[in-house]
DNA sequence: TAAAGAAGACCGACCGGTCGTACTTATTTC
DNA sequence: GAAATAAGTACGACCGGTCGGTCTTCTTTA
């Protein structure tokens, strides 16, 4: 964006082939994709792709970013809408499973598919990945320390853990629900994390049952 | 195996070659894999692999299959040998978590990286893919059952939900091991089962603390 | 008319796959 | 038992196609 709210030149094309590339990489993966394809997919040329970006690598991290800018916008931002604690956890995971459930993407999950194509590929693109699952990391365990410091969560839960429970909950949502029933793996997914607060939280009036 | 325990001329060949081919899919992908680079690590010729499989397609296929076997050897097996219920589900996750500790393949997981890679993609390997994750739930669900059935479990115990939670902490270790402290996610997954099965089992002897 | 950007031909590298050929091994035949 | 046969295995050379990436050309527009 520019100071005077305009797009840059160029930068609506570039977001376009951003979303483009996104929704391809969950199919082929982020190395698989093929930049003709991802050039006809838009009715572009493949050589203006290098007008924009440099090399494929050079698209590809920019991918990652704008999966984040997207992540951000349909699971963050709907999630903190919610009160802080207890229902501000759920409130994520619930939005994160929609995200899968409403078929966003062909994939499933940008992130998941292509932190285990590159989770052992040292490199640009694996750093990149890493530091985005531990901000991500960091994310959940920050909304599982306000839910115990609101005292929404008993003091001696281990908050790390609780937070790769609810995240593991997620992860194997977004594999199950491509090769198994879809709304079997989603029930579980929402069940899992609201039993494990439920269980943990002593006032249950913050977490009813049934849709959220 | 022929009947008098030989191997069958070029089995043995056969075998090497899926397991190299098991360990350079964890890392490349199933469908990355290069033939070439395959035939190269194991000092044989990429065309002599034809002989053995009609196309890359019946390789990768068979490369599913000996995962398949690898699994069952390194994981299910030695659960087998623990007692049933709770014991034997806690031992099946920890010689999962066992596993992917001990860095025996690259990637850490074949099946996770393989079926984020095709889960979206229509064809005979993803098919192939959904069968093993099928049986492979389905193994789970059945220890969780003797586990009820036994008594170590309460009869209103949620079977399939269990299943999955327990399933989802080994997927996401699978994925998180390769990108965060290793140390750390495999302690939370052994953490997250342990804790699951103690707060449902009565007797909580079955289940010591601490490494099993 | 000058500057800019997109288009498309083109490059070397690598891909999966084929082919003709030579070597190895087990079976058959004399 | 030796020779001949047949099948299985491995090899290097090579094919068409696709990849990421470059470069020249042409069109557009101010």
């Amino acid at each position: 964006m520019t100071v005077d709210g305009r797009l840059a030149r160029g930068e609506r094309t570039r977001t376009a082939v951003l979303d483009a590339a996104v929704s391809l990489a969950t199919t082929s993966g982020l190395d698989g994709l093929s930049l003709g394809h991802l050039a006809d997919s838009l009715g572009v040329s493949k050589s203006g792709l290098f007008a924009h970006w440099r090399s494929k690598e050079a698209l590809q991290l920019a991918t990652i970013d704008r999966a984040v800018s997207q992540w951000q916008e349909r699971i963050i931002a709907p999630a903190l809408r919610a009160p802080r604690g207890v229902r501000r956890i759920r409130a994520l995971h619930e939005a994160r499973i929609d995200f899968y459930a409403a078929r966003v993407l062909p994939g499933g999950c940008f992130f998941a598919t292509t932190e285990f194509e590159f989770n052992a590929r040292p490199g640009a693109i694996r750093d990149r990945l890493a530091e985005v699952f531990a901000a991500w990391t960091a994310f959940l365990e920050r909304l599982v320390r306000e839910a115990v410091e609101l005292g929404e969560l008993p003091s001696d839960v281990d908050v790390a853990l609780l937070a790769y429970e609810i995240d593991a909950c997620g992860i194997a949502a977004a594999m199950r629900s491509r090769l198994l029933d879809p709304e079997t793996t989603y029930r579980h997914a929402r069940l899992g994390v609201l039993g494990r607060l439920r269980a943990l939280c002593p006032d249950l009036t913050l977490l009813p049952e049934g849709p959220s």
